[in-house]
This record gives C-alpha cells, sequence and structure tokens, in this order.
DNA sequence: ACTCATCAGGTTGTCTGAGGAGTTCGCCCA
DNA sequence: TGGGCGAACTCCTCAGACAACCTGATGAGT
C-alpha cells in the first residue's frame, strides 16, 4: 500500500517508531532514551521533528521528560480502556474489587471524618431510605450514600476507583434486585446505619467488618 | 501543594491552557482552531513551543491537524485515564489503594491458589532474595513476587488495578530506596516468606494481615 | 574521613527564521 | 455556466542559537 490515503507525518510516524521500540522491550520500563541530538541523528529527521513525536508519545502517557534529565519510558503500552477491561470482568470479579475498596476506605474514613464528612453520610443515609418503589432510584441512592463513606476517606484514587465501578455495578444490581428484590429492607437498612455508626465513632476495625460483611452478602447473591 | 513543586514546562502550560478553553466550549467539536502563528502570539509563546502543545493534545486523542487544513477539535473531553490520575496522585494516596487491593487479593489467593500458583509465588520469592545490589533491579524482582500473589486471587480486575499501580509506586519506590535502604533485608524478606506460607496453609486470615502489615511499614517509610 | 560548594558536561526547553508541501477559495477566461 | 489556475493560507520540517536544568566529579575546608 503505496502510503494509505492518509499520509502520516514526518513526526507521527516517529512517533510510531518510538513506540514501537517501546513495545518491543528494546527500552524498558524505566529505561532513558538517547538524548534529542543522537536519537534524530539515529531516526535521519530533525531535532524538531523528534521532539514533536516524543510530545506525542507524552501526550499518551507512556513517555515523561525532564528538562536537563533525559526522557523516560513510563509505560510499556497504552493503558487500555478502563470501562472496557470492567465490562468485560465479571460481577463477581468486579464486587471483589469493590470489597476490597470498600472496607479499607471504611477504616480510613473512621480515622479520618470530618465533622461536614460526618452530615454527608448521614444525609445520605436519610436519602437512602426514603426513596421510592423505582429499583433505579433505590440503586441510586445506595451508591450515593457508599460514595459518601469513601470521600470521607480522603483518598483520591480510591474514589476514582469507585466511580468508575459504578456503571458497572450499578447495572448488575439493577437486574438482580429486579428478579430478586431484597428479602428485609430493613435488615439493609440496619446493615447501614451500623456502618455510620462505627465510622462516627472512630471504629476503625468495626467500619472495615460491617462494610466486607454487607458486600460479602451482596456478592453471595450474584454468585 | 506538592505540584508546584513539579514545574511544568512552557509547553505543557500552553496545552493545559488549550484544553481548558476546548472543555469550556469556546471551541467546540470539530471547530478550526486559529493558525499557528496568530495562535502563539496570541498566547505569547513561541511557535514551535506551540506546536509542542499541539502534539501532544493530538497524543491525547482531543486534537487532529491536517497539512494545509489547520488544526480541529476531534473530542471536547479526554477521557479522564488511570495513568493521568495516578501520576496526579500522592504517593501515601496510591499505596492506601494498593494495601486495599493486596491485602483482599492475598486472602482470596490463600483460597483459590493451585499448586502451579504456589509454585510461581515460590519461584518469585527465591528470585526476590537473589538480586543484586541495583535499586531497580530489587524493586522489579519484588513487584513481580507481589504480582504473583495477586495472579493466584484469580481475578482480573485485581491484577489489572495492580498493573496501573505499578509505574507510580515503582518510581516511588526507587527514589526512596536511592536515599533510605532497607534497614533489615532480611526482616524484609521474612515478612515475605510469612505471606507465602500463610497462602500454603490455606490460611486467609493469616495471609490478608502479613500482606497488610508489610505494605503498612512500607506506606510509613513514604509518610 | 567526611561535608559541602563549585564546576563542567550533557540534557531538555524555547525561540526565530527559512523553505517545502498541502489545502482552500476565489478569480479569470473560455 | 463551467473549468482551470493561481494566490494565500495552512501545517510540516529543518537548522541554529541560547537559556534552564540535572547530574556526577572535583577539590577545598572542616
Amino acid at each position: 500500500m503505496a502510503s494509505s490515503v492518509q499520509r502520516h507525518p514526518l513526526a507521527a510516524q516517529t512517533a510510531d517508531v518510538l513506540l514501537e521500540r517501546i513495545r518491543s522491550g528494546e527500552w524498558p520500563l524505566g529505561h532513558r532514551l538517547p538524548g534529542e541530538t543522537t536519537l534524530a541523528a539515529w531516526l535521519g529527521v530533525g531535532r524538531s521533528t523528534l521532539r514533536e513525536a516524543v510530545r506525542e508519545l507524552v501526550g499518551k502517557g507512556v513517555l515523561d521528560s525532564r528538562q536537563g534529565a533525559g526522557v523516560f519510558v513510563t509505560a510499556v503500552d497504552v493503558t487500555e480502556d478502563w470501562d472496557t477491561i470492567l465490562r468485560r470482568a465479571s460481577v463477581v470479579s468486579v464486587l471483589e474489587a469493590r470489597i476490597a475498596i470498600e472496607a479499607e476506605a471504611a477504616a480510613l474514613a473512621a480515622e479520618r471524618r470530618t465533622p461536614a464528612d460526618l452530615r454527608a453520610i448521614r444525609r445520605a443515609l436519610a436519602g437512602r431510605e426514603g426513596t421510592g418503589r423505582a429499583v433505579e432510584e433505590h440503586v441510586d441512592a445506595d451508591m450515593a450514600f457508599h460514595r459518601t463513606v469513601i470521600v470521607a476517606a480522603h483518598n483520591d484514587v480510591l474514589v476514582e476507583m469507585f466511580d468508575s465501578f459504578v456503571p458497572r455495578v450499578r447495572r448488575a444490581m439493577v437486574d438482580m434486585l429486579r428478579i430478586r428484590p431484597l428479602a428485609s429492607p430493613e435488615a439493609d437498612h440496619a446493615a447501614h446505619a451500623d456502618l455510620v455508626t462505627a465510622i462516627a465513632d472512630r471504629d476503625l476495625r468495626a467500619a472495615a467488618e460491617f462494610s466486607r460483611s454487607h458486600l460479602t452478602a451482596l456478592k453471595r447473591a450474584f454468585a
């Protein structure tokens, strides 16, 4: 194919060459690339062109350049879209990951929660109870409650992880609750209330335990 | 704030400005940006700097440039990918998330590990000990060991999460071990051996506990 | 023997000027 | 009216110069 319809500019071609070399393992993770001038001469392109190629890979998150130090490999491959991973994964797998995150977050929340956090959590707990009979509404309120707990842990990474789980878990829960409604809404609500109490009491162990047991029960419903 | 320590080069700052302008809707989807010279003068930067900023956004998939035609907006919002989130997050935050995942994974591994898993874990444990004095080498061997444990949990989501942590954690650990080497490599190795024993014995609680205490100690070194 | 400032070399960052290559659009002429 | 043509605009590439910065070595001082 004599250079397909879309002719790649030199910079883009150069970026492809670099990425290929990284993928092949020639430049492993954390490795420093040869200098700009060296590399440009080696590839037969101008320094500006090479710099633009590097920039493109920086934008992809594959490279990172530090002035005076060099250009380093920060990822061996372009990170696969997280959504596709979760979509492919089983609900049980996702729930197990959710258990890991929420149990840890519950303990951290018990340790770090501010009065404002506590107010938000209690408001969400009340909102959880008051919702109508629509399944979606109930699930959304439940998710919102769990999120307030994780926010109280004051850890951005945990929050981001939870957020990325939401779409997948939400759909699964809606489907399940349609087929098999909760046996005892009162017990379900009590479990959540226990968690709130543990966080309010700054009881790390109890918070983690309540969170874990509640979600494990949920997981059993899917298994 | 930690981010002020990391000085952004002009090109990166320019990329941020452009992205902000796109996000705000000033340049809607499909819109053509002003020319290089115009835009560079308008932003008060050199042409090549602006070009590098554009390249970075091309790498992110937000912009697309066609020779002779112009630069066009191809996406309004960049899918906040995990790499950038983790890069921005503090090491402690990432480690707390890692604790959550690994403690859970350790318990699951104790429950589900196959003989093959156990062999892989033990082989990685031996590899961890035998490495030379190079810091990178040691960190890589350590990461490889922890990964085998998570693989033994037989949960793809957990593995993917761990993998996405690796680049960030790896660099932080290398940097730290350079300035503050391990006080007692023997104790460190013993902690890992304990974890392996617990997994071999199918002791869920002990596996989770060893994993948690080990990583918590690591977290303390960064805090 | 140890600590610290200083220096030199190499690296990325930025700007400018020049010319090449491609696209677009309107003008002119048949 | 239709088609060819070219001017004007755009991005693409290169080269050179200088600034900002990091790293490792060197040497003076303690």
